[in-house]
DNA sequence: GCTTACAGGGCAAACGTTTGCACCGGGTTT
DNA sequence: AAACCCGGTGCAAACGTTTGCCCTGTAAGC
């Protein structure tokens, strides 16, 4: 009544042949008679035999694992992306192992050490906040796990990288909110640090002066994310002799807490003032006031897109180990999305 | 220039040792000498020496792996308990293999032989909708790796789980709400053959008959989860001769597209009526109207009880391997939410 | 009847680490 | 002087699987 795991050797024991030959057999190899492959798969069955994962992986050197770091798990983006990077694995035969910086630096590395020890085969990472360079993630290098960047990307060329630029997307949200009739286009942008303020704040003055228009820079606001910033910037835009007839807004959640605020101002939402935003997440569809139109960045194809470049990575590695590294970008399309 | 990943051999074969020697060192095992550890330690330091946890797992039969499986990572709810199984794991040294069982059986069972093959220590499930027995988990008895129940949890005693009692926060929400001068509650409910629906629905009855009111079941509705769903069972609540001045939706995905209805007909959302729920996720901090109250089933505290629990069983395995196996139940209350 | 060919299968090494045991030299006890 | 102890270290087996190479028997070719 021992708990006795069924292995390969067992099964040899039982059939009277050898490990060679229940390995070749189970896994198809010419040389075995089909009779002898029947018998040894027929009681692999039987006890229920499943491979020990860990002696393959570490007799190959890979583990059919790979490791996904996300800033948030919570955060709606972040959620599909893993999803579409999930569902690219598991057609793959991969599994993924998981973990959250929290966007902070420090928990980024105790999370990447855990990945190094784990051996993942590859490993997919959006950084976090804190994280303007990549040492921690150098030392992958030393362990031959290829990385691959998901949307915050570091901007250095010499990585793997799949993300969106909102430059073009901006600016066509901009051409449909004038398309509307809306002359005065506000805009609530998010800390000046970030990458991702800094495309939305080209394309915003790119669309703004298309035509021809010269941009106001008292129409551009700022938010640290909290709902006490949005609203103040909300207050500020509201207060000008000339107020906006439409706002974009960094993100869906700013878009929220702006909208809160625009009503207790007894602002008619999306007919004086039309509201518009990034990210389209999914409770849009829930809410009473989703902004009209929300640039997808689609992160459930980066995600499968970030998958597949690693897939093809470690396809690679195995033809020619030393062979010359090109690296990888993918730049996915971005999207305007609108609410009726 | 060959990749070559630092290896205990390397150390041993560099410092004129034998492995043992070097393996034991790094351990700080007692019978090594203070000078021979300080060389080997620092050797590995300057090598960036990590052990090879695969062949460690191999050897030892443990891979500091547990593996978590929820219906949808998107779901604010799972995230949150996924965050808390994390937190509790990375403590312990422990990392989390990651699966999507998307509500369906196939694709649970897909994903439990995944984490069977890699050989993970543990299992934290949180069922899917589909899944009524659990024969494809029993085959990891035979692989002796322990599973503890989360949230979705099988009502047969013979598991370890950790879970909430729906009922009581409904016969709290009730009471407060009658506090509130509210005598016409209704109820959305969610489809009557899952378990959290007949809580609900107990407790509701549970907390109408407290008052010694009668339960008018015109005043509960069903729905399917879906927009048009919720919607019809609103304009039937709103159609009563007696309309309802308080509706309890199953979730807060249910009470948005509510209230979404409800505002076309032009009610005054929590003043003519109040709005209640269930899970208090994140965005009720940013949406236009929140449920006044939410029962809040602290998916974070859930995570972090269902991970200890499993922490636990794992502790208790190496001391007593085929020790009399008792079965660990966790309750965790719920506790009620109020948004001004 | 001899070589040749080939199908079918076994042997053993290797992967990186842990660990029970043996060994060795010098000091302490009888 | 023999027996013993003990700190410090090395040897080798073991974990489950894959795989290059070798072995055996039978049938075909001459």
């Amino acid at each position: 009544m021992s708990e006795s795991i069924p292995t390969i050797k067992e099964i040899a024991r039982r059939l009277n042949v050898s490990v060679s030959t229940v390995s070749r057999a189970l896994s198809d190899h010419p040389r075995i008679s089909t009779k002898t492959k029947e018998a040894v798969k027929e009681l692999a069955k039987a006890l229920n035999y499943e491979p020990n994962s860990k002696a393959i992986f570490f007799k190959q050197k890979r583990s059919f694992v790979i490791g996904v770091i996300v800033p948030h798990i919570y955060e709606d983006f972040f959620s599909k992306g893993i999803s579409g990077i999930e569902d690219v694995a598991l057609e793959n035969g991969y599994t993924i192992l998981f973990g959250q910086s929290h966007d902070r630096i420090d928990k980024e590395r105790q999370v990447v050490d855990a990945m190094k020890n784990q051996r993942v085969d590859g490993l997919i990472i959006s950084l976090s906040k804190e994280t303007n360079k990549s040492d921690h993630l150098k030392t992958l290098d030393a362990y031959n796990i290829p990385v691959v960047y998901f949307d915050r990307v570091p901007s250095l060329a010499g990585v793997n990288k799949v993300f969106c630029n909102l430059f073009e997307g901006t600016v066509d949200m901009i051409e449909w909110l004038f398309k509307q009739d809306r002359k005065r286009i506000a805009f609530i942008n998010g800390p000046g640090a970030i990458i991702a303020s800094k495309e939305r704040l080209d394309g915003y003055i790119e669309g703004i002066s298309r035509r021809k228009l010269k941009v106001d820079m008292q129409m551009v606001e700022q938010t640290d994310f909290s709902e006490e910033g949005t609203h103040k910037a909300v207050a500020r835009l509201l207060a000008l002799k000339k107020p906006p007839d439409a706002i974009i807004s960094f993100n869906d959640y700013v878009h929220m807490d702006a909208v809160k605020y625009a009503l207790k101002e007894h602002v008619k939402i999306n007919e004086d003032i039309l509201f518009a935003s990034y990210a389209n997440i999914s409770v849009n569809k829930h809410t009473a006031y989703p902004p009209v139109v929300s640039v997808d960045q689609f992160p459930y194809s980066q995600g499968e897109a970030a998958m597949k470049m690693l897939m093809d990575i470690l396809q690679h590695k195995t033809d020619e180990d030393t062979a010359a590294k090109a690296f990888l970008h993918k730049e996915i399309p971005v999207a305007l999305v609108y609410n009726s």
